[in-house]
DNA sequence: TTGCAAAATGTAAGCGCTTACATTAAAAAC
DNA sequence: GTTTTTAATGTAAGCGCTTACATTTTGCAA
């Protein structure tokens, strides 16, 4: 007959019951949880004692909402099923763990609308800043970070100049490094088999790393031979058949990423062919497979746990805003493997 | 002078902005945004406009403050590092967005204090249900989820009975089957390395699967070598090495999962150990460095993906609290490819 | 037309916190 | 002991939303 019992068992205790509980007021109960240098040790004592005793826990909803800060730091990732970014992110999460700062991730599959969904939510959920891959996206995006003023922080990339802060490493230039180093070893026809250059600009300055070289050296950019395809071990033996079956054929394949050349490697074997004897291939990332690799992998090596611990670093820096960071260029360095050799001699 | 200069730009609008710019309560706002339905087509498009002209974005929090429910599903798993749950996860989160969920994913570096703590936030933070990694964990844990009414889903592992619902393969008669399998190719002296089994009961199981068949083919324990050793590359090879110089030495090497096994693997071919000519080793969960490993990997095969997506479904379901999902078993299956052979025929 | 049910909209009370400001108690200075 | 300063606590106004309930419009049968 009451209509107001409540529906449910016990609720979950609040603030004010705590407070009630400690006979003091709300005001103290929150000081004792933020700030509790400000309460004498005697009524902290006996707040603490209410808050174990009606197992009282923090709303953080409501929390965000009065004080406008969450001490959350959200991140938008392509995907986790890739191990640099699994791992990026990890180290990422445990340097932001040391600042007292919460990680909320979301993927984006590789998807640009999807991505700015992801900023959005994570906004909109009152992240205090954001970690985003790479530069590119919409001018929509970059306005409405500034308009909300969330700090964010570019990561896997850095371009000399660029306007938006970040932290990473060259990918023109790391490409072209190891491609320099393949000219070197008297290669003239390459293949490139690249991650999807469409919404990834570190695919797209990876190739633009060869062609630079390839100019450098004064070869025609007819000299390579490009093949876009997916991220996947198999999606990159796909695409490495495909350039053998080309004439003339490629003497030495990269590869946007360690996994795609996995896949080129495997296919390779199976196709028969010796490597680097008849076609030399390498990798970039230097993920654990490339060492393991048979033969091991030729790629460059990216500090992507290190790049991860300094961008949690960074963004704490930039959301307390002492002093705002600079941004920051890592080293890649080439891991010179097996995978790699000089042209099969009667090449034609 | 004037004390109320607000401090910063532009202020994000609110709600209440967009009530006053369309000329409505902020109710009818609420009502386009959540049941477009209730509100009459003029009004409607009004209102839009409006939003879309402020470039409105509702604020998480405060929805949550009101509403009581987020569209939130937390998950805490061990590492991201791992790939078996990068995987998972990835499937589950794509799965969750389909049915209007979002993920909120946390790491306990498994372990148990850390574990409980992400929990607690998690349900802080409003996650309407939670996705766990494994059975178990302190009743305290499980106490708190019931007082909070939080549903959890238990994944990665399935056992007859438990109380709590869960998703997963029985980890005992997995590893179960594989044993059975070697002690069929005549080995009669194992070694198994594990992973750490304190704050892990799928590590556990594991191993109890291959105790359970000792006895079962009346072997003695003591026919069984068992190290643990924390998950990664470079320590199962230790691990490996560590197995090798016991004396009389195992004849096959069962491994707690994949990446212990290609450690295991690497460190043989360092040793010049022939796999499986002098000794067998296997693997358990089936990534894909498992067929790519030289040789290719005897493992466990893990239904991964397929785990994380029906997870999804069943949390959903829980949430939404129609009818409640029974606990799902997974059926798992011995991928047999070379790495397990019959012992050397001169095993003491 | 008028009347009335149904549909659309408005009003306002919270949700559980934080925090500026007001008040009171304690410590320090005289 | 009184006054002043400082520390501790309390009061209450939001934060930006949702939603029960009240009110106004609308559609339509009589």
């Amino acid at each position: 007959m009451t209509s107001s019992i409540p529906p449910s068992g016990p609720a979950v205790p609040t603030l004010a019951d705590v407070a009630r509980h400690a006979n003091v007021s709300t005001a103290t109960v929150s000081r004792c949880l933020n700030s509790p240098d400000q309460v004498v040790l005697r009524t902290r004592e006996r707040v603490m004692k209410a808050v174990q005793e009606l197992g009282y826990a923090p709303n953080f909803n409501a929390r965000a909402l009065a004080a406008k800060r969450t001490n959350t730091i959200g991140a938008v990732i392509p995907t986790m099923e890739n191990a640099i970014f699994a791992r990026g992110i990890q180290a990422f999460q445990e340097e932001l763990g040391r600042h007292g700062f919460t990680l909320l991730v979301a993927s984006s599959s590789y998807q640009e609308a999807l991505e700015e969904e992801q900023i959005r939510t994570l906004t909109a959920r009152g992240a205090d800043a954001l970690l985003l891959i790479g530069h590119h996206r919409s001018k929509r995006v970059y306005d409405f970070l500034k308009t909300r003023s969330v700090p964010a922080l570019v990561a896997w990339a850095y371009a000399d100049g660029a306007e938006q802060r970040s932290i990473g490493f060259d990918n023109v230039s790391a490409m072209a490094d190891l491609a320099r180093l393949v000219i070197g070893q008297g290669h003239r026809r390459l293949g490139f088999i690249s991650a999807e250059t469409a919404s990834n600009d570190r695919a797209r300055d990876r190739v633009m790393g060869v062609r630079n070289v390839l100019a450098e050296a004064g070869l025609d950019q007819s000299a390579l031979a490009l093949i876009e395809t997916q991220y996947g071990i198999s999606t990159g033996g796909e695409a490495f058949r495909e350039m053998m079956a080309l004439s003339p054929r490629p003497t030495a394949v990269l590869c946007g990423n360690d996994v795609l050349a996995v896949g080129a490697l495997r296919a390779a074997k199976e196709m028969g062919l010796s490597v680097p004897g008849d076609v030399s291939i390498t990798g970039f990332d230097d993920i654990e497979l490339a060492m393991l690799a048979e033969p091991a992998l030729t790629t460059v090596h990216v500090p992507h746990r290190e790049m991860g611990r300094r961008a949690a670093s960074m963004l704490v820096q930039m959301v307390n805003g002492d002093t705002l960071p600079d941004s920051t260029r890592l080293d890649t360095d080439i891991r010179l493997r097996q995978s790699l050799g000089p042209p099969p001699s009667d090449a034609a």
